[in-house]
DNA sequence: TAAATTAGTAACCATGCGGTTACGTAAATA
DNA sequence: TATTTACGTAACCGCATGGTTACTAATTTA
């Protein structure tokens, strides 16, 4: 894992969208997240450092234990870009059928 | 490119969100749709090969164009999971601060 | 009709991704 | 103290990803 990760990259994952979902509300530790999917530890484990890396999720020491939880703020970047189209799937009016069958009429 | 895509993965590349960008409100021929990038004309037809499958563009032929058009209307599913953690950047009072503060006041 | 333009795709390549097992270490417990 | 538990990480593996160049086909233009 050597790449520059962004929110984007990070929540393109169904599995990491599962992490984020299933830590929102509660903090657990890794063996717990782990026990939710049909995969290994160190998967999981790997999928948390990631989150972490884009500061999706925070830590706290507890022992032995790791305490994950979702910290969904940098989800707002995404929320933000999408909300640029929201008028595309909110207005009643079909806005891009509309504008297609605009362009058709001019003979673009 | 095999793999069955999803929305998410699409906009996960930084090149696509800018193809969704420049094509939201206009409609371009792939040529010159690749020439708002550095990269060849081939690996930005793969880029909107892929938006196609995922429904996130539309296309008309006009001769040997290809006119190409953002349909946002499937970012509706990205804005509406992201929507789910809006009140954690919109509350004046840090949620997830406030939270964690509680657990630990619990001595969780 | 011949040449140029537009676009898709096949073949290839280096690297990234997501999983595994094995191992090391710190903390809790017997 | 010895053992168990929780976790991170290294090493490895197969496949996906994102780029390239070369080629083909369809359409427009000279």
């Amino acid at each position: 894992m050597y790449m520059q990760r962004d929110v984007f990259q990070a929540i393109a994952d169904p599995t990491r969208r599962e992490i984020i979902d299933l830590l929102a509300g509660q903090s657990l530790p890794v063996k717990d997240v782990a026990s939710n999917f049909e995969m290994s530890r160190p998967a999981v484990s790997k999928h948390l450092k990631i989150l972490d890396e884009c500061g999706l999720v925070v830590i706290r020491k507890k022992g032995r234990k790791r305490l994950y939880r979702s910290d969904p703020r940098k989800l707002q970047e995404v929320a933000e870009w999408t909300a640029r189209y929201r008028r595309f799937w909110s207005q009643k009016l079909d806005a891009l059928e509309a504008a297609l069958a605009e362009e058709d009429n001019q003979n673009e």
